[in-house]
DNA sequence: TTTATTATCGCAATCGGTTGCATAATCATA
DNA sequence: TATGATTATGCAACCGATTGCGATAATAAA
């Protein structure tokens, strides 16, 4: 089977030096014409392509970032990326993308397996059920800038979140507005930050417009996919629970909800509202549409990508982490709206 | 900034030679065990990780795999690469996924940056709009194989496909079996071989079902948003014309014409039945829900990986390219049963 | 003609590991 | 005691590139 060609292959061809073939590729001016044009000739020639293995190793940069997220098939996610790739590429960089699954012991092993190919930075959203940190502690440790979008993390680096506060407060205080005040929150997993930020903003929004809240109203639904939450509506409706709004986690518990409701001919909106949260692809496609919280994943994956590139163009002089977080934008549609 | 640790600081630490550090790791034998001991204890206090490079341009592998494919927001890549990941994890290998954004010039940046980093093998799904392949073929004359999956290519290269004949067929016989005699069919592409594919299947089920058929029952819907086919079928009653039935290339394009339907208030399925192709996530939300070809992405992902293995595992001896065709499911629902 | 100055190019170390071979030390055997 | 076998370790080349420095030859200046 045919090798690649490398430099050796070049200055044995042309009997020069290694060396001089190197030089004569990056024209450097120290390399007479004649041979520069030679060299360049036969590069063209045999299709040389310098071996990016042996350039990292040798520079101890290998241009890559690695992507550590829980899983691609979130919409948001693949925004996220997208967004990442293009401040990734335009500033030379390659991407490596690892998914955990939701699993904190393939996070680990990702995490390790990046750092062995020495990607100069690592963007991380961490898994559901990461309880401790100690894979991300020891990669920073050794002096390679980590930066976390979406979900926060209790470690000193910087993050990019979106408001996931205000986000719930909002579509809470939607639902009000609306006229809605019985309402009830499918909210997402024990400990993971980013849900129990939503459900935050969820009471917030209670207090301040004056409108009664007991915890009872709080239904968990960590899993994540349509079953559940249709479970749970419909487990709600048969014990006679009475809300005239849901507030959903996500836009997939969102659709679970609803479809229990239509189930049980119950009209969305006009007897119940529903509002989600991250605006998936299939939201305006559903009947009704799905109104939502947009996180505008794009803009945390450009941001993320910025900021890591920042602290790895600066690895030496110590930078002070930096939090941003970024606004959340309510999408009206069908499932509040009574037109 | 803290370096990471290499082999020569736990040789410089304990006063031996790098090379008796080396073997000491991997439990070579000749080493006594006393050393070894001492080596490992060290190893693990200053949490010592190889580095990858290093072992890449020494064994000139790299166990890592790239991958190319158009979007990674659509559902059908997604389950794919979660098919990939399974068989490459548990052979010892990464991957690097690159998206093309169905672009070829993307693309062809993607192979050679693939390349540069010497990936042992690449899995690729071209883009829509790619029509020469010499950046493939460069790759495969260095040595490196390719197995191309989904996406059909005039290659001589191992190829995973999904049957889209008879994809197209079946859903097209489905459609006249329910009592749909007069069908419509939003294509994909010219050019793209798949979506070619698809439309001769429709084709021909007319043909053996005895159902009279003409050109114009076809519409070109070659970007594939909703939106795109919303105004096609908008367009198309608006004209006058007439239909019962409507096979779309995907489920995108089946949920346009979903919704100029309903706007136009034709009932689905009574007066119009859909079908759609590739059996998106949001196809099970929807009202009434897609009836569509489900493609197994992770059987196919699976299929690729495995095949791409076996090629790099033996690398040395040439192999036949094999061309393997999985069959498709058609997943009966709502828009073309009548309950 | 001799010395200084350039213009070109090669040597060799380096990045972080692996590995064939040589070497040194220890031990057993005749 | 000398020899051979065994054990434990080091030396150095190598993977494919880059780069500081030195070498050589050609040219210019004195």
């Amino acid at each position: 089977m045919k090798q690649a060609v490398t430099l050796k292959d070049l200055a044995r061809e042309l009997n020069i030096a290694t060396s001089t073939v190197s030089r004569a590729l990056k024209d450097n001016p120290e390399i007479s014409a004649v041979t520069r044009a030679r060299v360049k000739k036969l590069a063209k020639e045999l299709n040389y392509e310098p071996n990016a293995l042996a350039l990292s190793l040798r520079h101890s940069k290998t241009n890559t970032i690695g992507v550590i997220l829980p899983e691609l098939v979130h919409f948001f996610f693949s925004t996220v990326i997208s967004g990442i790739e293009d401040i990734a590429y335009s500033n030379g960089y390659n991407i490596i993308i690892c998914q955990s699954n939701e699993n904190i012991d393939r996070e680990i092993l990702d995490s390790k397996a990046l750092f062995n190919h020495r990607v100069d930075g690592i963007l991380a959203c961490v898994s559901k059920n990461t309880n401790h940190y100690d894979h991300f502690i020891a990669i920073q440790d050794k002096g390679i800038p980590i930066v976390f979008f979406d979900r926060d993390v209790p470690i000193d680096a910087s993050k990019i979140l979106s408001n996931d506060f205000e986000g719930g407060y909002n579509a809470t205080k939607h639902l009000i507005e609306s006229g809605k005040t019985n309402l009830i929150h499918l909210s997402g997993p024990e400990g993971l930050m980013l849900s129990e930020q939503r459900t935050r903003g969820f009471v917030q929004a209670h207090r301040d417009l004056g409108i009664p809240f007991s915890r009872e109203k709080i239904l968990r639904c960590g899993d994540g996919d349509v079953e559940e939450s249709f479970k749970i509506i419909q487990n709600a409706l048969q014990k006679g629970m009475k809300f005239d709004g849901i507030f959903a986690v996500n836009d997939i518990a969102a659709v679970g909800a609803l479809q229990a409701l239509q189930e049980a001919h119950i009209s969305v909106p006009q007897e119940v509202a529903i509002i989600g949260y991250s605006d998936w692809q299939f939201s305006s496609f559903i009947s009704p549409t799905l109104t939502t919280i947009k996180q505008n994943g794009n803009d945390i994956g450009k941001k993320a990508a910025e900021l890591l590139l920042e602290e790895i163009h600066s690895k030496d002089t110590f930078i002070e982490p930096k939090s941003i977080t970024l606004p959340t934008e309510i999408i009206l549609r069908g499932t509040t709206l009574n037109k």
